[in-house]
DNA sequence: CATGAATGAGAATTCATTCAT
DNA sequence: AATGAATGAATTCTCATTCAT
C-alpha cells in the first residue's frame, strides 16, 4: 500500500483509481488523435465509463489535460531525478558515464512510450497557457543541466570559462533534438549513434586537434 | 516593379495583395491565439473583408494554414540559403564565422518576428498531417548542415571521426533549443550568450583540456 | 401495451416516443415548405426540442427524410397490403368490388392527410438518389396490379389478350393521376367520380358498343 | 426572319439570343442536378458567360426557372396542339388515330430529350409555387382530353354515359404513368407496348366480352 | 454591357457541459 | 454516484445577389 492510497476507504481507493484510468485514456487519446480532436466522449468511452461520469473526476477538459501533462512532466522528471546527483560525480570520467545514464533513462522514457514524445510535441497547440507552459517545461530543465557544470567547473574538469547556463541550455537543446530525431525514427541504433554524437560533441568539440 | 507583379493587371495584383494580406492575417491570428481559437470570421475582419470573401482566396482553414506554414518555411530557408554555401569554407576559422553568421540569420528571422516562432511552436498541434510536416522540417536541416560537416572533414578542419549526420543532428538541436530559449527571453544580450555557448560546445567542447 | 414498446424501460420509451415526434414532425415540414426551405431547426421547434437534439436521433438532414419516406411508404404499402389478395377473387363482380375497396383505401390514405400526397410529390426534388426512389415506388407497383390481372386472366373474367405488364401500368397511370387531381380538389364527391370513372374506363372502355 | 425577331436591331437579337442560351443552359443544368443543387455560376459557366450577366437576363434563380417550365410548357402545348383538333374526328376509327398520333407525339418530346422528364419529375419540389404549377399542369390537360371525348360523345362513337370530366383526367393520368415508366425503361418497344396497352384499356376495357 | 470580386444571410453540424433520473 | 439525454453556442462553409470597374 502505497502513500497515497492509506487510510482511504474502499470508495476512495476507487475513485483515486478511476481518476488515474481516465488521466490514462486522456493522455492516449491526446497523444493519438491530438487535444482538439479527442472528445469527452472518446476519453470516457475508453474505459468504459458514461461521458457525464468524467464531470465528477475533473472539472472540464482543459483540467484533464492540465493533469495528462502534470503527470507526465512529473513522471520524467522522477525518472530523470533518479539519476540526478551533480554532487556525486568528481572527475569527468564519472560525469561521462552520469551523462549517459541519463540519457539512456531519457530514451527509455521516450521510446518505451510513443505517446510521450506524441503528446509533448502537440501540446504547445493546445492554447496559450499551454504554451507557456511548455517553454516552462523546456527552462526548467536549464538550472538543472547547469547544476552538473557548475560542479564540473568548480572540480575542474569542465572547462573554466564555461557560460554556465546557456551552454546548459545548448546541452538541452541537443536532447531536445534527439528526442524528435526519435520520433520520426526510433530505432535504437539511430538513437544510440545519436548519443553518442551529442557526448561527443559535448566533450571534445568537432574541430579537430 | 518586382518580378511577381510584373505584366499584372490592376485587378491582378490587387488580388494578389488581398492573398497576401489574407495570408498575414491568418498569420497573425495563428501566431497569436493558435489554430484551434482562430475563426475565419477573426482573419476576414482583422483585413476588415467579409469572411465569405476568404473563401474567395482559399478553399478553407486547413488550406490557409498550411499556406501560412509554407509560406513562413520558404522564408526560413530563403533566409538560410543565403548564408549557405558549405563549399565557400575552407578553414575552421571561416567556419566559425559562417557559423556565426548563420546564428546571426537565423536570430534575426526569430527575433524581429515573434510570431514565427509562437506559429512553429504550435502548429505540431494543428493535426497529425501537419506534426508530421514539422517533424519533417527539423529533419530537412539535417542534410544541410551535414553537408557543412562533411566539406570540413573532407578538408581536415574538422575531426576525421566524426559521425557526420547524427553530429548535425545534435547542433541543430541547440540551434532549436536557442529558439525555443529566445521566445522566453528575447533579449538580444541573452541570444548573444547562447549563440556563444552554442559555438563554444560545437568547436571545443566542454571538458577542460 | 403493442409489440414494439413491450419490454421497454420508461426512458427508452421515452426516446423512441421523441424519434416518433421527430419524424412527425419532419413529415410535416417537408410536407409543408419542402425539403430545401426546412431547416433542421423547423424541425425541432416544431417538437419544442434543441436543434442539437435532432442530432441524437438523425444522422443529417438526409437521415431524417430517408426515414420520413420510407415510413410514409410503409404505411401506404401496408394499407394496399391489407387489401391485396389476387387469389380471392374469382369473378369479375368480385374484381371489380377490389377495385373499388383498393381505390376506397387508397382515397382514404391520401385524403385523410392531405401531407402524404404533398411529400411524395416534392420528394422526387430532393435529390437524385430520391427522384430514383420515387420512380422504383411507382415501378414497384406494377408487379402488384399485374398479379391481379395474371389471375383475371387465367379464370377467364379478364380479356385473354391483354398485355398484362404494360396494362397494369396504365392502370397505376389512372390512379396516380386521381392522386394528383385529388390534391387540387380534395372533395370527396370529385374523388368518387373519378374513382368510378377509372373503374368504368378499366372494364368497359370508351367506345360505345 | 421568325416573328419574335423581326424589327430587331443585331443588338437586340444578339441579346435574345443570349437568353435563350440562358434559358438552354438552366434546363440542362436544372434537369441534370435538379434546382437546388444548380449553382447560378453553374449555369453562366456552360454557356461561358460571367455569371454576373446573368443577372442582366433574369431577375434571380427563381425567375430563370420560372422561364424555362414555362418555356418547355409551351413547347409541349405546341406538340400536341399540332395534332390538336377535336373537331376533325368525326368516327371512332379516326379517334383512335388522332390518339394513337397524340401519343407518338408526347413519345416523341419525351424519348427525344430526356430532360424534359427529368426536369417535369423534381419542379414539383422547388418550392410551393412551383408545385401549384405542376399540378396546374396537370390539370390544364383535362379539358383539353375532355373536350375530344365531349366530341365523341355528341357524334355518338364514345358511350353516351361518359362522365367527361373525370374519364378525361383518368386518361391523362395513364399518359402521365406512360411518362414515368418511360423514364425508367426508355426502350421504344416498351413505350410502344405501353402505348398499346393504353389504348386497349380505354377502348375496349380490360373485362372479357 | 459584361464581368467577377465582394458580401453576408443562412444552414448544417459538432461537442463541451449540465442536470434530471 | 453514475449516467446519458438534452442543449445551444460556436464554427465552417455555400451561394444568390450586388455593384464597382
Amino acid at each position: 500500500m502505497t502513500a497515497t492510497t492509506e487510510g482511504l476507504t474502499g470508495l476512495e481507493r476507487r475513485k483515486a483509481e478511476t481518476r488515474r484510468e481516465i488521466i490514462e485514456a486522456a493522455f492516449t487519446c491526446f497523444a493519438e488523435q491530438g487535444y482538439h480532436a479527442t472528445g469527452i466522449a472518446d476519453i470516457a468511452a475508453r474505459i468504459g465509463i458514461g461521458h457525464g461520469t468524467f464531470y465528477r473526476y475533473f472539472e472540464n477538459k482543459r483540467d484533464i489535460v492540465e493533469h495528462v501533462i502534470t503527470d507526465l512532466i512529473d513522471r520524467i522528471v522522477a525518472a530523470l531525478g533518479a539519476e540526478n546527483a551533480p554532487d556525486a560525480v568528481s572527475t569527468l570520467e564519472e560525469y561521462r558515464a552520469q551523462t549517459a545514464r541519463i540519457g539512456t533513462a531519457l530514451a527509455q522514457i521516450f521510446s518505451e512510450d510513443p505517446r510521450v514524445a506524441s503528446l509533448l510535441l502537440s501540446a504547445a497547440g493546445i492554447d496559450d497557457a499551454m504554451r507557456e507552459r511548455m517553454l516552462d517545461l523546456f527552462a526548467t530543465t536549464t538550472p538543472l543541466t547547469a547544476a552538473y557544470l557548475e560542479h564540473g567547473v568548480r572540480l575542474g574538469y569542465l572547462r573554466a570559462d564555461l557560460d554556465v547556463e546557456p551552454t546548459a541550455q545548448a546541452i538541452n537543446g541537443m536532447i531536445l533534438g534527439s528526442v524528435l530525431a526519435g520520433m520520426r525514427d526510433p530505432a535504437p541504433a539511430q538513437q544510440e549513434r545519436l548519443s553518442a554524437a551529442i557526448r561527443a560533441v559535448m566533450y571534445d568539440g568537432i574541430a579537430a586537434r
